[in-house]
DNA sequence: AGCGTTTTGTTAATCGATTAACTTGCGCGG
DNA sequence: CCGCGCAAGTTAATCGATTAACAAAACGCT
């Protein structure tokens, strides 16, 4: 049989509020009591009942976080990141894959709702209106990644992505690179469009004339498939690099590269999105526009967290915008482009 | 406010109790009546107070999946599998990581408990004595990895390591190699104990003599230096195959003979251990012998759903013991030990 | 119609905490 | 020595559902 409030007030000889008062500190006690509460908590393995607890209060522990997909690298980080400030405040998260499934985000949203989470946080990278209607509505205060709008109970995190964007393209033209291409992301999707936009933006910016920009699928396969087509063109327009919308893909263009007998970085230099970590032990290794996945996930945690008033009246702080940097990641991957051709020879015993 | 049974009560013209009902199907109710009720549900937009609901039936709609981190590639897809499993059936997962730490492991579990899971799926690579002492002590339905111990309310899935080490020193073997090394993990965790154990006595059952076994930290970096290690041997007994505890350390190897101007498969052939998703894109794409993942998660939701009895009385399914296979993926690092100088050339466009 | 059964619905106790309101004990100034 | 005020604890109402026990209605059968 669980062990209740009561048993530890028995044990300890003292009241069941009083107990309360000592777990929870809303009132002193004096140092005496205090100590044979604790005690008495600890012999018997007391765990607080979360259920009774919540009901009592009018509000959970939980916090709810959707996301993508956990087996996409870029989540894992955000998800740990969340849940270690929700360890240090004492609460918990239910994390919830949407499989980027509009249907199955709005359910995993109303699961939420079911739980009566204390805030939701949503960090897809593309989100259905219902949900945000309906978070709104329940009066649940909530976080989003680039959704460009807060309210009372609204938060936004928003990605600088064109500073780092601006970073590596500085740096390709830096090197000498003239012909960059782009590979993007799918663009049913808020951040692939985003990121399209700043690498096209940041090209005009920076003076350098926009190459070839096609769209593939955030996937190893269709950076792979990608990159042939960048390839296939006549020789005059082959691109000497190219940056791609996530690591992801990145990492199906270094394969390319390798199959085409093309060396990264001599030949193409590539430069990758996110800084998953995997990117550290590619073949050459990533230079890429890192992302900053844990502070994502820990301003995500900080902005649900100081929405959160007192249960019973006071308003907690208002939704407000956080906005986060993105910034180039130099590793092996981009060098300056193709020296003349009689220094290339077989050996690459360098 | 909320909208609570009672509103849904009134707007419906019935009880509380009759509104229970027909949401949770206890009892028959004449179809006008559920009609009238659930109309009044949708209408007023009635979400269940899980708090109260919990706190009524002693029991929530969690469970709790406690893992080492989600960081690691290794667990994602666990998470995932058992997520899915749980939405299949109506429940929700908490996921806890421990981050390899025993102290922070058994608060995790105390954490759950508080939260009333109906059940806890422990699957790390460590497990802490106290943790099941604990969970069997609060009568908690609970799974774990290689426990080696069922029990009523005690469920275990065990890896078969030896049948895929055994695929892959077979297949090595067939390959021609001889010196096969094997680089491990941190040896105080059991995983990591346990495969070098197949290890072992898998070459000595295929009749090969034992190469070099060092253990290293399941990361990149030290399986870089282990291969270090390994290459430093005189020349005789340097290994032409290498056997790593896991992927990533096979990862490591993969660079440092990248570094070392080793050719992996020809000059070296690398078997890695896990599969996870970068396996497939290494350079070279690397064979490794592959646990099922999906599966460990999805078992372990099994596990923990056929143990549930009805909170009032059926005791459910007592634990059980589950074995999961694992098995040899080839892919492209490995191949026959050194062929003659001569077939060495520069072209592999096969 | 009369009576036992079954079906459908209601009343009210219950889960385990929180917390407002109340009591008790104690120190201290006048 | 009285009485005021503060500190420390306790009592009991409360949160919103579930569900056992009960009541009423409907039905079937002779």
């Amino acid at each position: 049989m669980a062990i209740g409030i009561k048993d530890v007030a028995a044990r300890a000889g003292v009241s069941t509020a009083t107990v309360s008062h000592v777990l929870n500190g809303n009132r002193p006690t004096r140092p005496t009591t205090r100590q044979r509460v604790l005690q008495a908590a600890n012999a018997l393995g007391y765990a607080q009942n979360q259920a009774a607890r919540n009901l009592a209060v009018g509000r959970s522990s939980l916090f709810g976080l959707v996301i993508s997909d956990i087996r996409n690298p870029f989540f894992p980080e955000i998800s740990a990141a969340f849940q270690d400030q929700a360890l240090l405040h004492d609460m918990d998260a239910v994390v919830l894959n949407t499989n980027y499934d509009d249907h199955r985000m709005l359910n995993s949203v109303k699961r939420l709702i079911g739980l009566q989470v204390a805030g939701v946080a949503v960090l897809t990278s593309e989100i259905d209106p219902a949900v945000t209607a309906l978070l709104e509505e329940r009066e649940i205060a909530a976080v989003y990644l680039d959704l460009g709008k807060v309210d009372r109970l609204v938060a936004n995190i928003s990605i600088d992505y064109e500073h780092g964007i601006a970073e590596a393209l500085e740096y390709l033209g830096q090197l000498g690179h003239r012909r960059i291409a782009y590979i993007g992301g799918p663009p049913h999707l808020l951040s692939a469009r985003r990121r399209k936009q700043a690498f096209l933006d940041s090209m005009r910016a920076t003076g350098l004339e926009a190459g070839h920009a096609i769209d593939a699928d955030f996937g190893v396969k269709g950076g792979y498939f990608a990159c042939s087509k960048l390839l296939a063109a006549s020789t005059e327009s082959v691109p000497t690099a190219i940056v791609a919308a996530n690591d992801l893909t990145a990492i199906g263009v270094l394969h390319r590269a390798h199959d085409g007998n093309l060396r990264v970085p001599e030949d193409l230099s590539v430069i990758g999105f996110d800084d998953i970590l995997m990117a550290e032990f590619t073949q050459p290794a990533l230079t890429t526009v890192a992302v900053p996945r844990s502070e994502i996930g820990r301003t995500a945690f900080q902005a649900l967290w100081s929405m959160l008033g007192e249960p019973g009246g006071e308003p907690g702080a208002a939704g407000r915008e956080f906005r986060l940097g993105t910034r180039l990641i130099k590793r092996q991957s981009a060098l300056p482009p193709r020296t003349p051709p009689e220094e290339r020879d077989a050996s690459d015993q360098s």
